[in-house]
Formats: structure tokens, sequence, C-alpha cells
RNA sequence: GCGCAGGUGGCGAAGUGGUAGACGCACAGGUUUGUGGCACCUGUUUCUCGCGGGUUCGAAUCCCGUCCUGCGCCCCA
């Protein structure tokens, strides 16, 4: 092994060139590309304009947009302090960034909904895993201004679109309502009410959560709990008319929309700020942590931040996750582009022919690489087959003298093989 | 933060107390000097088994610590 005094911190990975020792898909940037351009094809199909925001943000912003019970916030952020002793944190997730832009630049002035999507890194101090990782990236839309549920299908339907796209089968969608703030509230009284008389028999995780954030009771694996939660009122009771209404709605537009859908009572998800509905697209091929994509409504949440009372929803994707996924399904990833002319030059004289030579290639739009290893001819070749090159442009003495080179088609089984005057080859190249 | 498993070359791995790295892949050179992708031959991967310490005449191998990776819990994408 080298000196191995640097390594990339742990539970964040290096993106590298596609190799033949490379088979975690994850750390392969041709698949990366891939993903990202059908994302932002896909987004601005849907009408969505991308946002980039910085790395990191006040602390604050995270403490109040999150919620200072949740997981994120009490243990997970990248904290620091500046030299100037402010405290900002690394981004732990990607709505309140996208929605602290809206509001300080009033982008509502300029539309009535505000249809946004990111491609960003983010970051959480936890103990990484298969699919979970310190810093990882997602990808996620933002609507704002809108607060009918034609919308939460669109963005749902946005995100299993995506995955078609990409080819990734055996998904579960899984949809819920949270209810507004109010029947929320209710509930979370009810359901605190309830489990108060069991909560000496209930896991520890669970008697935090009572304390800290009741609605993830639900969420426990313990058999104890599921058994205690099973009588537990059920927040469907506590949904308002109007909560209900804009729920019912939702499924129906999914059922229009040929999007499959599985009701899950349980789903409550961690962030405080949802509203209504929430959902989480799972898969069973990507180990434990099973959730994709997740995301929902957050009503309250732009005013919370300080910006006018603004209806939202949203959802991220992880990229990691989808990669690991499309992996296990066995996708076939396209190609990236080959270069389309390999320079061979043979001898020194050709060498410094080709350096001009490259530039006029280049320069006339084709991609264009040349060989500079100075090898022989055969390795040239098996090197420009290597990079998958349509063209090969062989350029010896021979060529130099006669003003011309010759011009030999990778793509065909024959190869053929034909001497071009040197100024036309651009032409040649093209047509 | 907790629990379990594992760390040998660029990669996949043999090797479980006595000269490490068989075998495969990859990479490089060659099989006559400018035409390959097959085949064959040769070579490369710096005294070294994640790192540090201990036991031993002797450690990749046993013990302790540490770091990293994987799996699970927690949480989430």
């Amino acid at each position: 092994m080298p000196d191995m005094r640097f390594s990339a911190p742990k539970g964040t990975h290096d993106l590298l060139p596609a190799g033949p020792d490379r088979t975690d898909w994850a750390d392969d940037i041709d698949k990366w590309h891939w993903l990202e351009n059908v994302f932002r094809e896909l987004a601005v199909k849907f009408g969505y304009d991308e946002v980039r925001t910085p790395t990191f943000e006040s602390t604050d912003l995270f403490k109040r947009a999150v919620g200072e019970g949740t997981d994120i916030v009490s243990k997970e952020m990248y904290e620091f302090t500046t030299k100037g002793g402010d405290e900002y944190t690394l981004r732990p997730e990607g709505t309140a960034p996208a929605l602290r832009a809206f509001v300080q630049h009033r982008l509502y002035i300029e539309r009535p909904v505000t249809k946004l999507y990111y491609i960003s890194s983010i970051f959480r101090y936890e103990r990484q895993q298969k699919g979970r990782y310190r810093q990882h990236h997602q990808v996620g839309v933002e609507v704002l201004g809108a607060a009918g549920p034609d919308v939460d299908a669109e963005i749902i339907s946005l995100a299993m679109a995506f995955f078609r796209r990409l080819g990734v089968a055996r998904l579960t969608l899984k949809v819920n309502s949270v209810g507004n703030v109010e029947s929320r509230a209710r509930y979370i009284q009810a359901l605190r009410g309830y489990a108060e008389p069991f909560l000496s028999e209930m896991s520890e995780d669970n008697q935090r959560r009572f304390r800290e954030n009741a609605l993830r009771m639900l969420d426990s694996k313990d058999e104890r709990d599921i058994r205690i939660l099973s009588t537990a009122p059920k927040l469907s009771a506590f949904l308002s008319h109007e909560d209900r209404a804009h729920f019912d709605k939702l499924c129906q537009y999914l059922e229009t929309l040929g999007v499959s859908y599985e009701h899950d009572e349980l789903l409550v998800r961690g962030f405080d700020y949802y509203t209504r509905t929430t959902f989480e697209v799972v898969s069973p091929d990507v180990g434990a942590q099973s959730a994709l994509a997740g995301g929902g409504r957050y009503d309250r949440l732009v005013e919370e931040i300080g910006g006018p009372p603004t209806p939202g929803i949203g959802f991220g994707l992880g990229i990691e996750r989808a990669l690991i996924a499309l992996q296990a399904a066995g996708v076939k990833v396209p190609e990236p582009p080959a270069p389309r002319v390999m320079l061979c030059p043979i001898g020194q004289a050709a060498r410094d022919a080709c350096v001009g030579l490259l530039a006029t290639i280049r320069r006339s739009g084709i991609a264009a690489d040349m060989d500079y290893t100075g090898r022989k001819l055969k390795t040239m070749l098996e090197q420009a087959d290597r990079v998958k090159a349509h063209y090969v442009v062989i350029i010896g003495d021979e060529e130099l003298a006669q003003g011309v080179v010759q011009l030999r088609n990778q793509l065909t089984a024959e190869k053929e093989q034909r001497a071009v005057p040197l100024k036309d080859l651009s032409y040649f190249l093209t047509h």
C-alpha cells in the first residue's frame, strides 16, 4: 500500500472515473452524471427551476425549521463557529435552505407558484452504513404557494417517474396524512394521554420519543411497543374534514395518474414541519436503509422561517441509495459519450504536427484526444479501442510528406482506412 | 452513541505460529522495424499482511488497543 496518511473522511466517498475494478456504482462518476441528467431533464419537463444554495447556513435556520426535538438537530448536525463568532451548520437537509432563499429573495413576488429543484450534498453526523453516509447527496423539489392535493400528486408522480426512467422496479410508495397543525397537535395530545400509563412497559427508545417527539412512537419496531400502540387512538380519526378531503383527493389523483400506493397510517417521518401529506418511497434492495425518497407537505414552514404564509410541499431523494437500488436491479446505464477522434502520431515530427491538428479538430466542435505516450502504433490502436473512439487518425512521416492523414473508422467491422487531405479532415469527420 | 463481523498487491483472493502474496483480473513490454482488439511469452504490484503495542526463538496467523469497512439498532435519503 502507498503511504495512506490521508484518506477521505469517515462516511464520505470519492467519485471516480469508471474503471475495471470499480464495482460500486455509488462511486462511479459516470453513473452520477447519467442520474443527474435524467433528473434535470424530468424536473424541467415538469416546470421546475434549479436553485443552488450555500453548503452551510445559520444553525438557527435548521433548529427553527427542522425542530429542536428531532434527531437531526439534536445529534446529527455538523455545527461550527466561525472566527467571527457566527454559528453555522453544514446543511443536514434540503428544504430549509431552499425556503430560506425563497423568502430572502422574495421569489413569491415574481410568480404565484414557485417550483424549485436542487441537487446537493447533505451532511449528517451519524454512524455510516450501506446507503447511509455522513456526506450524501439528494435531488429534490419544492413547490411553494400551492395548497391543493393536485400539487401533492404532481411531485409524487415526479418522483415515481424519475425512478421509472432510471429503471428501478420493485418500489413501494407509502402515503399518509398527519393532518394540519391543529389536528396534529390534538392527536399528539391524545396519543401521549393514551401512552402515559404504559410508559414503563415500553422500550427505552419509545420512552424517549414520548418526551421528545411523540408521533415517532408509532414508528417503533419493538414488539411490546407495537402491541401497546395497536389499540392507541388513530391519527386518521383526528383529521379535520378538510384534511380528510385533501387526502382523499390526493389518492384519487394518484389513481388517475396510474401511480400505485399504499396508505400507511404509521408513516409519520422525522421532521417536525410536516402537515397533511407525507410520503416515502421504499425499496427492498438497498439494505436496512430502505427509504429512497421521502417528503411531505409543510404549510407552516415558510412562515416559521420569516416569510409570508405560504403552503409548500417537497421531497428529497437519495442519490447514493438510488444508485444502490439501480445496481441491485441490474439496470443498464447508457455508455458515456466517447471521444470521436483519437490522434495516433508516429514519430516526433508527427507528434509535433498533432498539437495544432488536435486544436483545429476541437475548434470545429469535435471531441478529440491524442496519444501522448509515444508508444508503438499497435498499442495506440488498442488504447483508442479501449476509449471507444469512433475514428483513429494515423499520421507519420509519409503522411506528413504528402499532406494527408490516414483516417480509420473504428465503428465498422472492416475498419476501413483511407488517406484524406489534412485540410479536409474536419469535413470527413463530420460526414 | 450501542451491538456483531471483517481488514493480505491497483482489484478478486490463497495462506491460520516457521522463507507471504499461489491462482485469476488489471497494467507494462515482447512474439522483428507503422495497423490492434485473439493467442503465447516475460515482467510489474518498493522487506510486507490497516496502524500501534504485547506474547513467542519466530506472528499475516495468538492477545490488547486503535482506525477503517460491512451488517444490525437508532434515525433517515
